[in-house]
DNA sequence: AATAAATCCCCCCGCAAGGGTGATGCCCGG
DNA sequence: CCGGGCATCACCCTTGCGGGGGGATTTATT
């Protein structure tokens, strides 16, 4: 049967209805399994080793641990497993905590049965996988802002500062004396409102200066 | 009409197949269509103002002007155009430079025409999207080294130094004494083969370490 | 028992960092 | 035409951080 080289999946997810109408779904589309399905992080390492799972279905909402702790734990006892985050959880933190701690994608509940399948294949093929307003916030982490009151002389500086360079380091890259790097963090830390490096990075950080 | 209210798209792209190809497919789907056609930057940045797009369908590859360089010229001339790359090229670098200069979406050639349908309704919505191998380059981005060298104290101390904090202050926010906070960057620098804040900062980004 | 991790201690020296003040030339916009 | 932002360079000052050199202890893990 295919159902040998099916790819195995299991499923994290503590609400019934949703972890079985996931397995309906997976369970009716060929070449697809489920191995098992768990309503919380803790059981399902258990078994982990024995399901051999290819992909995890993993909530963030869970019981006891968390979907996002669960993640890292998963991934030791498994280093190849796919993860697949699928929750309702939408805010900024989370999100980018999934993707640190090594989840490959992240869809929100509301996305269609057809989404869901897709981006299993799209995971079990190498790829990510993400939904739209996911993929907005996660785009919208590369961009600078535009409103930036630093001069283009000043950003330089300021992420050569964010490297970790001294000013004499700056001053040798940039072909200029160190005095006037000096004189030009001078200008950074005035505009920013703060008196050291480690406070300029936290607030060019914070409004994306650099 | 309903072309009154459709989405006005705009094409940038050198090859006359590809251009043309995309036209038609566009013009073909309800609720949009292709207010012009381009095949350089240059020209394209012209007219921009009396096209008045609602997104730009844009090539990386461009003679003249790139696209990668094209981005924040047509963001500078219409800050809330949607603009989706749409191209062969995966390199990170390139991938990266375009999603931090403002694109909102990257997609490659070998896209579905479906997918290229999908994903300007995703953008117009406020969303973003990605082709599965763009996306997962930009998830891997976010993810550290599991085979790192350092300890958990060690890889924590290089986040703070990376956030530019001196050793007092790093020492004071962990609850330690200042000394042993020098002695875990001793042991930092000589894992990483480097004597200096800069340079282990460096090391740290390259081998994904934080 | 042995190894690694985490903690703390002392010595040294140089110069980097932050603050103050001021000057020059350039170019843009009112 | 003049003010102001920008980029450049200059000199003065004080503090103490940064990097290199030693070594020691405790805990956990193997």
């Amino acid at each position: 049967m295919q159902d040998q080289t099916a790819v195995r999946i299991i499923i994290i997810e503590d609400d019934r209805t949703i972890r079985e109408g996931y397995s309906f779904l997976i369970g009716e589309t060929p070449g697809y399994k489920i191995a098992n399905a768990y309503s919380s992080a803790e059981q399902a390492l258990k078994k982990l080793a024995a399901d051999q799972p290819d992909l995890v279905l993993l909530d963030v909402g869970l019981p006891g641990m968390t979907g996002i702790d669960a993640i890292s734990k998963i991934k030791a006892i498994l280093p190849h497993v796919q993860v697949l985050m699928l929750t309702v959880h939408e805010s900024e933190e989370i999100v980018f905590r999934a993707l640190t701690e090594g989840a490959s994608g992240y869809l929100t509940k509301n996305s269609p049965a057809t989404k869901i399948i897709e981006s299993i294949k799209e995971l079990m093929k190498g790829g990510g996988s993400m939904s739209a307003n996911i993929a907005r916030l996660v785009i919208r982490s590369f961009q600078k802002n535009v409103n930036s009151p630093l001069s283009r002389r000043e950003t330089q500086i300021l992420e050569e500062i964010a490297r970790g360079k001294n000013r004499r380091h700056i001053a040798d890259e940039l072909f200029i004396d160190h005095e006037t790097v000096k004189s030009h963090i001078k200008n950074i830390y005035s505009k920013l409102n703060v008196h050291s490096r480690a406070d300029a990075i936290r607030a060019a950080r914070e409004g994306k200066l650099i």
